[in-house]
DNA sequence: TTTTTTTCTTAAAAATTTGTTAATCTTTAG
DNA sequence: CTAAAGATTAACAAATTTTTAAGAAAAAAA
């Protein structure tokens, strides 16, 4: 069902959150630091690594950068435990590339609960079809990062599927390019606003010109019906 | 002045929201999770709701089609809270009616315009959909930044569109053209007051004769009734 | 490493929207 | 009934916005 490695310096919290997920019906593994979990990730690769921020010898983030610079680790599910104060930690995480983040105290139930979401989430085949279609079908398959149009498959690199699945999910709305930009390329990173029109160009080339409309002045829409 | 739920897990987030959203005049309540909203809204219903994606129990897209399912409550405006790309993927398709999405981490000033525009143009809209049908119907979809006449849907561009959206606030109201210029140029630019007469005439040629009357002298109203 | 692919930038071309002018038409006051 | 003021219209000019193409930078793969 589910591999998790539990590293935190702490043996009574490791304890807690073993219990916990055992009962839950997750195998686990423990690591006291950094540098022992990377030596455990070795031996059995995790679905999920729980990862304490405070630690001697190699904190939580270094870890998290480790995990995520190797191709065959990087698509490990990282989830960051952190003391509720430092929140400069929780943000220094999630841009470090974790994917979640859990405060302490450790609420059984709520870390149960955020564990079983976020191992869900990552292996959900929501492979979705978009209803109303202009002319024939366009099938947007997230987990292959496929996308079928009329019986012809595209491999969309990341950017173009993520902008592909953000106009897609909402047919017909339109989306200013503010909002494209904060939820495809985030609030932090700086591009003009030409990168998007270049992309939805590449999406045109590959899909056709017929789902993608422009709105003069205000953005663009995924056309439908 | 405008109601609003906020659905996240995470308390800081609540409470940076809600700070953020009180001082702006609205009032906020909190929930954790889905269900706890929707026993939230029935003790009150708010007019917005700001619902976090990912959350333990309910996650943030059931929690949505649970909204607009129900009649009573399908009309509440729903802004997703998203994390950003990778994990936004997950939204896309499902059609779970929201109505705009705010990406991770969250700007304030951001936030509020956001939630301001998305309240300030739901009045309207719901105005609009309500008391006003003319002769036939029309229908200002400012969503999709399409207008309906008598079943036939019109790309208008910018300047028309906020024309009409702005007569149509408030049918039968004459609008000065001083009035009109600033409200849809704007006071800082310098347009002379034949523009406005020529827009009027490219409107008038969409969507028909009917809907825009001319009081000489005076400016120009949407004709209701 | 080197190679390939993806992503971002730039600048010119194309397309469309927006604004101006002037001739014409309408209304209204006298 | 006529003149003056205001509004409409069409043609055109200007400004804005988007598309396109080409290439540099960055990231991923080999």
């Amino acid at each position: 069902m589910g591999h998790i490695l539990i590293v935190d310096d702490e043996a009574d919290i490791r304890a807690l959150l073993r219990y916990n997920l055992e009962k839950e019906g997750y195998t686990t593994d423990e690591a006291e630091h950094g540098e022992m979990a990377l030596a455990r990730i070795a031996i059995k690769k995790p679905d999920l690594i729980i990862l304490d921020v405070m630690m001697p010898v190699m904190d939580g983030i270094q870890t998290c950068e480790h995990i995520k610079s190797n191709l065959e680790t990087k698509d490990i599910i990282i989830c960051f435990l952190t003391a509720r104060a430092e929140d400069y930690s929780q943000i220094a995480g999630l841009d470090a590339g974790g994917d979640d983040y859990i405060a302490k105290p450790i609420r059984p139930k709520v870390l149960i609960s955020r564990i079983n979401a976020l191992i869900r989430r990552n292996r959900t085949v929501s492979r979705l079809v978009t209803d109303e279609k202009p002319q024939g079908d366009l099938i947007i398959d997230r987990e292959t990062h496929l996308v079928h149009v009329k019986g012809i498959s595209h491999q969309l690199p990341r950017k173009e599927f993520e902008l592909l699945s953000l106009l897609a999910s909402k047919p017909n709305m339109v989306f200013k390019r503010e909002v494209i930009l904060s939820n495809v390329w985030g609030t932090d990173v700086i591009v003009g606003d030409r990168t998007i029109d270049v992309h939805i160009r590449k999406l045109r080339e590959k899909i056709g010109d017929s789902y993608i409309q422009t709105i003069k002045g205000v953005g663009y829409k995924f056309y439908s019906k």
